[in-house]
DNA sequence: GGAGTATACGAGTAATAACTCACATTCTGG
DNA sequence: CCAGAATGTGAGTTATTACTCGTATACTCC
């Protein structure tokens, strides 16, 4: 991951049904390695293989494993964003707590589908040179809690919701590596502490 | 990092003075290594170049890399521990929001004397294969909380001292990484986190 | 149905990194 | 000050992985 060997951009995009299926079945592939066997693991001959592709193929259109990364993380990303912007749609008319709660419905419904590849793409986001886009996209998902919370007059919206976004993703993280699936007992715990938070920096 | 070429424990302790710095180098070198380029630039001649040593000398203490990472991790693990039981050894005599204040603050003090190398062997330790002693160390950390908490009549206070660390860990993280370095202003949103959610889940 | 484009293939090359080993030097205890 | 142990060396071997390119097949649209 040493960077700059090649770009991170996709190379190529996909035009014909068969080569949309081929970068699906790329991204699948990796993100399968990724779970089973870490980021060191991954490599494009063996992506490739996986994918029932040749390595010619995925060089089309990724430039280098890193783009792969990186697109693996930008489509999590806007999947959760999306999520969160239809959940908090009418975010006026609901209590704090509901708000609360439904946004954290969906960024634990986010997590769980598949935790070890979270974790291991939100370590890779600290090393990968990322374009404006995916950059963009974390910004906005924490625009979208931090406008929640300016709403009911909360200062500090932004750094209460960066605050708020790491406590989450802290103890989804340290549940699901505790082997804990007990989810709605751990949004309970997540609400307290969001809401005990919000508490104490307003009072 | 694909596990097993090697095994993961030390293959000789140094016993001389000058073998011991060997060890030293090598484990500064590499968490320099991890620090400026993450762990996919890590590898066994980089660091015995950087450290001084040859590679030679470095296979004769870490039979891999990853040997290299557990031993990283062990040592941090035990200042760790080590800093948390003596702030608060005298935990019976003060208030649950002063030890929670003397703990966070020894967390913090390890954490941002090395933020990236943090957050680099966290990632590291879910596959790395750790000996018995290391994972021990965390199951020690998270006990001191726990010590505390039940003292209190906290109810769930392993599942507690759990969710704690993590908040606390995620909020280290997000600030870290958004290039924030107001530490004492840190320390007071996640005591809020840390205190609110006990306030509501005592309620 | 044929020209042009997109897609696919995978053996092969180059670079990188893991790891060994035969030999040299330094320490330590008696 | 000597024997044996500990430590150090780095060129060299082997394994792994990134990445290319010549060639073949499948679409698309006129």
């Amino acid at each position: 991951m040493s960077t700059d060997r090649a770009a991170i951009h996709p190379r190529k995009m996909p035009v014909q049904r068969r080569s949309m299926a081929a970068v699906d079945a790329i991204y699948e592939a990796s993100a399968r390695i990724l779970e089973e066997s870490g980021l060191a693991a991954l490599n494009t001959n063996l992506a490739a293989e996986r994918a029932g592709v040749s390595v010619g193929s995925l060089y089309q259109y990724f430039p280098s494993k890193e783009a792969i990364l990186a697109g693996l993380l930008h489509r999590k990303r806007q999947e959760l964003l999306a999520d969160m912007r239809r959940v908090a749609a009418d975010h006026r008319a609901l209590s704090l707590e509901t708000v609360v709660e439904r946004l954290l419905n969906a960024a634990l419904r986010h997590y769980l589908e598949r935790p070890v590849l979270s974790r291991t793409l939100e370590y890779a986001e600290a090393y990968l040179p990322l374009d404006q886009e995916t950059a963009q996209l974390k910004a906005e998902i924490g625009g979208e809690i931090a406008k929640v919370l300016a709403d009911r007059d909360i200062a500090n919206a932004t750094l209460a919701a960066r605050d708020i976004v790491g406590m989450a993703r802290g103890m989804m993280d340290a549940s699901s590596q505790a082997g804990d699936s007990d989810a709605s007992a751990l949004i309970t715990r997540i609400k307290a502490a969001v809401l005990g938070y919000l508490d104490r920096m307003r009072g």
